[in-house]
RNA sequence: GCCCGGAUGGCGGAACUGGUAGACGCAAGGGACUUAAAAUCCCUCGGUCGAAAGACUGUGCCGGUUCGAUCCCGGCUCCGGGCACCA
């Protein structure tokens, strides 16, 4: 037998086992509790990093833990396959995004097998797979027969040099992230998804959702933006029709002393008086030129032009000049706004720049504002003046008065908004899923009939990287015969955005080889929701918003019966190495490989779990793996070295135990119920760790020559390997086998403390002087509270700090400490 | 600007409900073993004073509540993250 502890052995041969025998595979067992764990599944780049081995090592620990336990854990990887990466790969070496993902596929699940993660590798999905990607175009399909899916036209990232629409994350300083060049904004047709109409619901379960952190449901709450307001409507000057603007304050309606819209507005060119044309026109320009981007600029100029038209303050029947001005947002409420210089720091910048009358109509307590005088706006709340008939109450007050009066004149009417948008989902790109629908000259936009879905990527396509999507040039894709009239029609060449494939996943998941639609609606709702999602921040709105969205699309489609996709989610933080990311362009990058070709699996695992918890940034060490792997050692050592004394013995006679036998047996005891409570209540792994190296520690300076030590020594080192299992599992399956057991620790259930074994038989009490330690004292458990006390004031090193003193006060804790307050 | 986090030894971190601050690990120093080194094992390890016993001090800063505060409250400083013309 190996008296050497060598990880690449014992790895691979304990790989294999689990591998051939299907360890982790599941089904639906309505006898066993459920629990279905997920880490975000990889972008297939080429190789893991060690952000992948924190994540899936944090995830392994909890489906071990949870199986042994008893659950029926289904964990589950996959491959988020689609992506520009392959797209640029492809155009780089000459060939094909596929051949790309595929070996890079092979390569990273080979690198997560030798990490010997507990997946159920039967249900491995990947995104790029058209028995994939065929049912996400079903599922548009229905979503675009609901209305949930439509076609609109709006602006988009264009980078003029590559020849397509970029996603707002893939644009870096207001230039392409590929070739650097300015991107300017396009119209363009584009599909979308109708999230708005789910923002509601999306809003009210962040209320609901107790297991996610905090900060990502305020990030989903403010991502959403729902703001209570009204829409009121101001007349035309000497014409029909009005401007319809929103606002969350129309307590200040009577100091609206003119109108902004955004350039975009429609109403703009209809508004602009012949003489002002021209100026009117260059400003337009010059907006759609530089919009959006402005969003890196620091501080954007606010700039507008005057139409040339007027209308009426519907309260005040004052003429207010309409502008337009650039930084209001055609996509946030009316595209129009009441301009209110006083109590608006926007507007009061643009008046002050253009002139224009001011009114202030809400004052501070104690102050009389005079707009001459006034350096900013007034945006807080205070007591209403110049307002007529409201003059004089409370501004929140008005708020409500105000809306209630509008809405009886028939001026405007109360209203909610939104700042979430329609999630658009169109992409110029070739590696991604076809949206399945054609353009008929007579028949107009025509989805793809279900019997010809999928709409296959073409494999006989070239990549230049030149002349944007591959799939607009190519003939044999764009020409099909209209399915309904059969003329010649033209396929939609945009793929849709790889969030799509991850909002839905992780119910493919539940029954991955299902054939007659997406999803077995009678295994998705054994296994749904999901106990535990684990991944990084990163995805707090984008990925976590799409799924939950897409969960309740689905399940109005009748496909699942849940309402929420993640019931728990942790979000780990980043693997940071000499202060900074690790990143290729800073050096300081250590390769998953090396490590584990040195130190083995376990070693990886174990000091990506001991480090830090969870969820903070974890610092990566070079000397801290050494003493993850020195552990390692120093528990093979001890298992080996006790292998004699224990090669006999049973469970221990606990009323022939000596009382050092009692206080280890109690040790052993106290570490399970520290690692349970810490794996299962808090995922605080590296406390857990730390306890069973305490253990190590005391179980390394017992001394076992006693009738009963053989037994005490044998649950001491299999409850401790039971504990590590969770973590190291290599190690402990082979340690497991070492002390003598014929079946596999992975068949094995978690331990269970002995309720007798930690009660301690005494008790150590802290004895304070006005609040400051100066003695310690042992006492029996189950003391008085009156002997403790006397036993306190008696202490001859409590004694100088007292004497001549007034004992004003003595409070007891109870098993825990005196203090004696003297004055 | 607004909204969240966070700040504890030389370092990563622990202290669960207000009750021994610094568990566990790393680094460092000393020692044992060795011809020597590596590995391993043992000891010390917040600061100041002290030969020691011990005393004082100490959880970003200032103040408060309390018998007692890393923890609760008020006011700051710094760091990290998110949102940012959203009407």
């Amino acid at each position: 037998m190996d008296l050497k502890y060598s990880p690449t052995d014992i790895e691979q041969k304990w790989q294999r086992h689990w591998e051939e025998t299907k360890t982790f595979a599941v089904t639906e067992d309505r006898a066993k509790r459920k629990y279905y764990l997920l880490e975000m599944f990889p972008y297939p780049s080429g190789r893991i990093h060690m952000g992948h081995v924190r994540n899936y090592s944090i995830g392994d620990v909890v489906g071990r833990f949870k199986r042994m336990r008893g659950f029926n854990v289904l964990h589950p990887m996959g491959w988020d396959a689609f992506g520009m990466p392959a797209e640029n790969a492809a155009i780089q070496n000459k060939s094909h995004p596929a051949t790309w993902t595929y070996e890079n596929i092979a390569y990273m699940r080979g690198q997560l097998k030798k990490m010997g993660l507990s997946y159920d590798w039967g249900r491995e999905l990947a995104t790029c797979d058209p028995e994939y990607y065929r049912w996400e175009q079903r599922i548009f399909l229905e979503m675009y027969a609901k209305g949930l899916a439509y076609k609109k036209t709006s602006f988009v990232n264009w980078c003029p040099q590559c020849e397509t629409v970029l996603a707002n994350e893939q644009v870096e300083d207001g230039g392409c992230w590929r070739c650097a060049s300015p991107v300017t904004q396009k119209e363009l047709d584009q599909w979308f998804f109708r999230i708005t109409e789910y923002a509601e619901e999306l809003l009210e379960w962040t209320d609901r959702l107790p297991g996610w952190p905090e900060r990502v449901l305020v990030m989903q709450r403010n991502w959403i933006g729902k703001s209570f307001g009204c829409e009121i409507d101001f007349p035309l000057e000497g014409g029909t029709g009005a401007i319809r603007v929103f606002t969350t304050r129309q307590d200040t309606l009577f100091g609206a002393t003119f109108m902004s819209l955004a350039p975009e507005h429609p109403l703009a060119a209809e508004l602009t008086t012949p003489e002002r044309r021209g100026e009117v026109e260059a400003f337009i320009d010059k907006v759609k030129k530089t919009e959006r981007i402005k969003r890196t600029a620091e501080e954007f100029e606010k700039e507008g032009v005057f139409t040339g038209s007027w209308c009426i303050n519907p309260l005040t029947g004052a003429r207010m000049p309409v502008y337009l001005a650039n930084f209001v947002l055609m996509e946030y409420g009316t595209g129009a706004v009441m301009a209110v210089p006083t109590h608006d720091q926007r507007d009061f910048e643009f008046a002050g720049k253009y002139s224009l009358p001011m009114q202030v109509v809400i004052q501070p307590a104690g102050e009389t504002l005079d707009p001459a005088a006034m350096t900013a706006a007034f945006t807080e709340a205070g007591t209403m003046v110049n307002s007529g008939r409201f003059d004089g109450m409370a501004s929140e007050a008005a708020k409500e008065a105000i809306a209630d009066y509008l809405q009886s004149e028939g001026i405007g009417r109360k209203t909610v908004n939104f700042r979430l948008r329609d999630w658009g989902i169109s992409r110029q790109r070739y590696w991604g899923n076809p949206i399945p629908i054609i353009y008929c000259d007579s028949c107009g936009v025509v989805p793809v009939p279900e019997k010809d879905l999928p709409v296959r990527l073409p494999m006989d396509v070239e990549f230049t990287g030149e002349g944007g999507s591959p799939l607009a040039k190519l003939e044999s894709f764009g020409n099909v015969p209209c399915p309904l009239c059969g003329k010649p029609a033209r396929r939609e060449s945009d793929t849709m955005d790889t969030f799509v494939q991850s909002s839905w996943y992780f119910l493919r998941y539940c029954c991955p080889e299902f054939t007659e639609g997406p999803l077995d609606r009678e295994r998705v709702d054994y296994w749904m929701s999901v106990d535990q999602y684990i991944g990084g921040i990163e995805h707090a709105v984008l990925h976590l918003l799409y799924a939950r969205f897409f969960t309740k699309v689905l399940r109005d489609l009748g496909y699942i019966g849940c309402d929420e996709p993640f019931t728990n989610l942790l979000t780990q933080g980043m693997v940071i190495k000499d202060g900074a990311k690790m990143s290729k362009s800073k050096g300081n990058v250590v390769d998953p490989n090396a490590l584990i070709d040195k130190y083995g699996a376990d070693t990886a695992r174990l000091f990506s779990l001991f480090a830090a918890p969870p969820e903070k940034d974890l610092d990566w060490s070079d000397q801290g793996v050494d003493g993850s792997f020195r552990f390692l050692n120093r528990v093979w050592k001890l298992v080996h070295d006790r292998l004699d004394l224990i090669r006999d013995a049973g469970a221990p006679e606990l009323s022939a135990l000596t009382p050092e036998e009692r206080i280890l047996r109690r040790a052993v005891h106290k570490t399970i119920r520290k690692v349970t409570e810490d794996i299962e209540g808090r995922f605080h792994f590296n406390t857990a760790i730390a306890s069973v190296m305490e253990l190590l520690n005391t179980l390394q300076t017992a001394e076992s020559n006693t009738p009963q030590g053989g037994a005490v020594m044998k649950e001491a080192l299999e409850s401790m390997v039971l504990l590590l299992a969770p973590f190291v599992p290599h190690i402990s399956e082979e340690l497991w086998q070492r002390l003598g057991h014929g079946t596999p620790l992975s068949g094995s259930a978690w331990p269970e403390y002995d309720r007798d074994a930690v009660v301690e038989e005494e008790l150590l009490v802290v004895i304070q002087v006005n609040g400051k330690l100066r003695s310690k004292v042992t006492v029996p458990v189950g003391t008085d509270e009156e002997a403790v006390k006397s036993l306190a004031l008696a202490d001859e090193k409590v004694l100088p700090f007292i004497e001549g003193k007034e004992v004003r006060k003595v409070i007891c804790v109870p098993g825990k400490l005196v203090n004696i307050v003297v004055g």
